[in-house]
DNA sequence: ATAATAAATGTATTTATTACGCTTATTATA
DNA sequence: TATAATAAGCGTAATAAATACATTTATTAT
């Protein structure tokens, strides 16, 4: 990379863009933001920010994701980067694309609504500025694939969670039906949640026990190079 | 990413930083390249350039590629971006690490010397410059990643190649012996391999059959979402 | 006391992975 | 021309994982 010399002619915005799902009482919904100023007015977008001198992508991210959110120790993650040439026709101008699971409530909902955010289901989504939209399909994808071998779709869930909501997440972000028994036999054989007395009675009478992730134990084995499927394709 | 106004203060550097795979020889190679000028004389670094402002990182990647390879149509990927603030001393600049995996033979191997560049065993690699130690500890990772779920060390084998090269190149990126019979069991099962009539003989006196990767049947397969696993880890 | 409901459990079957040893084709050389 | 040496190639049994499938249980509301 150090082959030419700095010119100033080469320099080139840099922007990251925060691709961030939310699971809401069964549906996976996405962040996208309607823009009250010009240019592109009215249209949506997902929300981003330039990358300042001063910090790095991943700063840049969080930054954005805070300001909007108002939640720090975010799951977030580069996605991939946009660089074409004719993507932004302001300004030559490439976008860091990155991806955020947040556990969704009414406190960070509140927050978002008073930025012009919204909460889209991601099957719902309205039509996005520039590559936008592709970056939510790579995500859509890369979400699939995390999810397929890591344990990520507790990064959606609540700290506190049920079974039958961890696999209803699932089937959400694959739009393909799990069999009970077999999903939770799956998930429990992992060893890395940990079940609490308390029982959660919003969706039966009989209630479905609460669980916590554990996440010492995650890490431990993911280190150790772990990976799961939860099915074959 | 529209949020802010365009300021000619906010660009930045790009490069692309190529890490680029070759196997020769039952020994997995890099590419990298030792300075000629300042700044760093006499250091080795990556191969990389800076992102123009009238291309895309991939297409600066593929010309990097292409002027010191000679090659065209080279399996070429995305890994990361490091952009740290002070990760290059001499200006605010941020890298596109891009991965490259090729078939090493003596004509690519003349040309990387041409232009300064040597082969090094992955093992017996050299200090490099910046941050760029990294980013072949991330592209190895990567490759063990991508080469475990998807038959991508076929990229870098010949166009002909016998079984046991093959897993020769997966005992090398893995540092770690497979059983001849089930790995050639699991590979043969995946129906993308052609039998040529030919033998190579240049290993043993019974001579071993080549085999041709039939990328048209892998192409199908991985737009139905198909992965494979060599192992459980 | 009963009905209704989602949660929870177990087992048999199929499929995939692993472990392991012998035969074969060919070349070099005795 | 017979024999030794060598890596290639094959097959099967044992184990582990994934799948398919039906009943019981805890609780609340009536």
């Amino acid at each position: 990379m150090e082959e030419n010399k700095y010119e100033e002619a080469k320099k080139i915005f840099v922007a990251v863009d925060c691709i961030i799902f939310g699971f809401d009482d069964g549906v996976l919904k996405l962040l996208v933001f309607n823009r009250r100023v010009e240019p592109l007015k009215g249209s949506w977008s997902l929300i981003g920010s330039f990358v300042a001198p001063n910090e790095s992508a991943q700063e840049a991210g969080k930054r954005v994701l805070y300001e909007i959110t108002g939640l720090h120790d975010i799951f977030m993650e580069e996605l991939k980067t946009y660089t074409d040439v004719e993507r932004d026709p302001g300004a030559r101008c490439i976008s860091i694309g990155q991806y955020a699971l947040i556990r969704l409530d009414n406190q960070n909902k509140k927050l978002a609504a008073a930025y012009g955010a919204n909460w889209y289901e991601v099957s719902k989504l309205p039509n996005l500025v520039l590559d936008h939209n592709q970056m939510v399909i790579d995500a859509l994808q890369r979400l699939r694939n995390m999810a397929q071998f890591y344990p990520i779709g507790l990064e959606l869930l609540p700290k506190k969670f049920t079974i039958p909501q961890l696999q209803s997440l699932y089937e959400e972000i694959f739009q393909k039906k799990f069999d009970s028994r077999n999903f939770r036999k799956k998930l429990l054989s992992l060893n890395i949640l940990i079940q609490l007395k308390e029982k959660d009675k919003s969706n039966s009478k009989k209630g479905a026990f609460l669980y916590e992730f554990d996440y010492a134990k995650y890490r431990k084995l993911k280190n150790k190079g772990f990976s799961f499927s939860l099915f074959k394709i």
